[in-house]
DNA sequence: GTGAAAGCGCTAACAA
DNA sequence: TTGTTAGCGCTTTCAC
């Protein structure tokens, strides 16, 4: 092999004109279906691009075209430790909703692009913009994770097609989130049939919307029931195994400990898990606990834990076409659509009346 | 906002040019640190891109240049049921890889793209030209998890860096994998050093490499303990837990139980616990248990389970620091590299010494 | 050290 | 129905 002959020859719009005898227009148009052009050259344009095994460039084609069929997923939170994208206690939550996204991007014949970004960089603003425009997407899917000015994403919609997921920022950028409220209080509510009255909850950190969503859906749930909330029954957590396990030691060490604990998440439940069992305690008998995710740690675990599943690759590809539709639609839409999905309580081992 | 504003408006390299007072030539060599610009020239126009926010049309600058600045991670399996991507108890072992790649080429300033090939589809070779083609990679990262006929790679690989992670299939195209002998024999002489003689095997599906792997790791390994390899002892899975409760059923009504048995991957071990339990058993009293990839899971199941890690980031990051390596220096390397990662056997609750 | 000009491969008016 | 032509925005010789 010569070196001469590293790079791939790809047979042009030109090759397959000159071989057919037309022009490179008529290609062109043939190959994307214009019906103004002859059916059987279409036939004989078309059977020479197959033997050829011809694909367009697809830079020259975007240049040309200014579009670069291409929708970019934005991952914004905090860098740290404990961001989705870089800790494995988060992949069972984001992978699904990445997974609808690229299926039904690949689908569609568009490219997707997913790039984390930093909030706690500075000049976030920028940061996003200059992002946008170096993917040169035709719209933007937005993950939102943590609590953080979002303002300028309204003006950016106006250029761009933007579509916010996980979290509704306002009334003038189409979100599609699942419901934490009604996730929270199927939650509290089943706990309350059973009896429970001393309920407690362990926490996402505060500056991550669901967490702070599921909080404030716990507390009005609370009050739907009737039991007042107590201060000393909420702990913060950070969403993984350990902080759970320390949570639940201090609701254990309460003078009047829970009957039931809710926590944010699986990978916390599993933690408290392990603190109750650490304390000589057994679940459910002592303690009722409910996770959220329905990850599949929750049915491996002893008891089998009560969990909110959640449909997030619907999310993702309800979210996906919708982007598609306002990019070849060319044009905002008269209103903004604001899609809340329904989570579903998962019944399983880690409940039952209270003991005491 | 008019309807004809919708469109972003970029600055151009001629844009700048003007500004500048110097021609686009200029402002291009300038902005790509050709050293014989002046240099206060240079300093002009860097401080004029950065005011207007610069970004240059990648699509342009990659018509003109002839390259793509991309690298393709394609997973080659056969997409059914079990196929890594599309469930969840794979992703704990995907993801890593996933991440590795993404976060490096993401550094580098390359773009990153992700396709899942199916290899039950007609047609695969032109498939994977046509994908390669139509995503206009510099280089490919195949992710090669099923076996099949995979020839035709090498001819592909004389005009595009090829790079096969997780199998090597020939000396002549580079790979990046994890030693399965090592770690499957880490596991069967651990067994045997505690004892154990009657070691069993839980198998993933035997289409997959990594099943097939450490099959023959644990067959070869029997052999270095002097232990007599037994058909019986075998049962194949594939990957998921109730594969893997199904084939401890079959061990344990086997005439002559194992005492241990090591399962190609921790979902099947985790299903073994379960059909342990179930027939009133205990790990490790009754039966030893070893699993695979040393997911989150492992710590989470009581006894937790003794399992084997892998450094699967590391493993996506060296191999695309290679694919970049490859593609910069245009030409193929004199040899090929073929590295083999040795992963780590993490003891944990779940084995002992035998007690039959 | 800088500029003019050609060209990357494709699309899209506008002519013919 | 098909061809001509002029870009899309950037890089890259080759003159100056």
């Amino acid at each position: 092999m010569e070196e001469k002959a590293k790079r791939v020859i790809k047979t042009r719009l030109e090759d397959l004109a000159r071989e057919a005898n037309v022009s490179k227009a008529t290609v062109s148009l043939a190959l994307n279906g214009n019906p103004k052009v002859a059916a059987k050259t279409v036939e004989l344009i078309t059977k020479l691009a197959a033997e050829h095994n011809y694909t367009p460039n697809s830079f020259a084609r975007r240049l040309s075209k200014r579009t670069s069929e291409t929708v970019s997923l934005f991952m914004m939170g905090k860098a740290t430790e404990y961001s989705g994208w870089l800790i494995p206690s988060s992949w069972l939550f984001y992978n699904p909703i990445f997974k609808g996204v690229s299926l039904t991007l690949s689908e569609k014949h568009y490219q997707f692009s997913f790039e984390f970004i930093d909030l706690d960089g500075k000049k976030r603003e920028n940061n996003i913009i200059s992002h946008a425009q170096s993917s040169s997407a035709d719209g933007l899917l937005i993950l939102i994770i943590d609590e953080s000015d979002y303002s300028f994403l309204e003006s950016l919609d106006a250029f761009l097609p933007i579509i916010t997921i996980n979290k509704k920022l306002s009334d003038t950028l189409s979100s599609f989130e699942i419901d934490n409220y009604k996730g929270t209080f199927d939650v509290v509510n089943y706990l309350a049939t059973l009896g429970h009255r001393k309920i407690a909850h362990i926490g996402g950190p505060f500056r991550a919307y669901n967490a702070v969503d599921r909080f404030n859906g716990y507390v009005a749930s609370l009050k739907e029931i009737g039991v007042t909330f107590r201060e000393d029954y909420v702990v913060e957590g950070d969403w993984n195994i350990e902080s759970g396990k320390d949570g639940m030691k201090t609701l254990l060490n309460l003078s009047e400990p829970p009957t039931a604990v809710f926590c944010a998440n699986d990978h916390m439940a599993i933690g408290a898990m392990e603190a109750v069992e650490e304390a000589g305690l057994t679940i459910p008998r002592d303690i009722s606990l409910i996770g959220y995710d329905d990850t599949e740690m929750s049915r491996v675990v002893r008891p089998k834990l009560t969990s909110v599943s959640q449909p997030l690759e619907k999310l993702g590809r309800m979210a996906t076409n919708e982007i598609l539709g306002r990019i070849t639609a060319r044009s905002a839409p008269d209103s903004k659509k604001h899609v809340v999905l329904p989570p579903l309580l998962v019944k399983r081992e880690s409940c039952c009346e209270p003991s005491r």
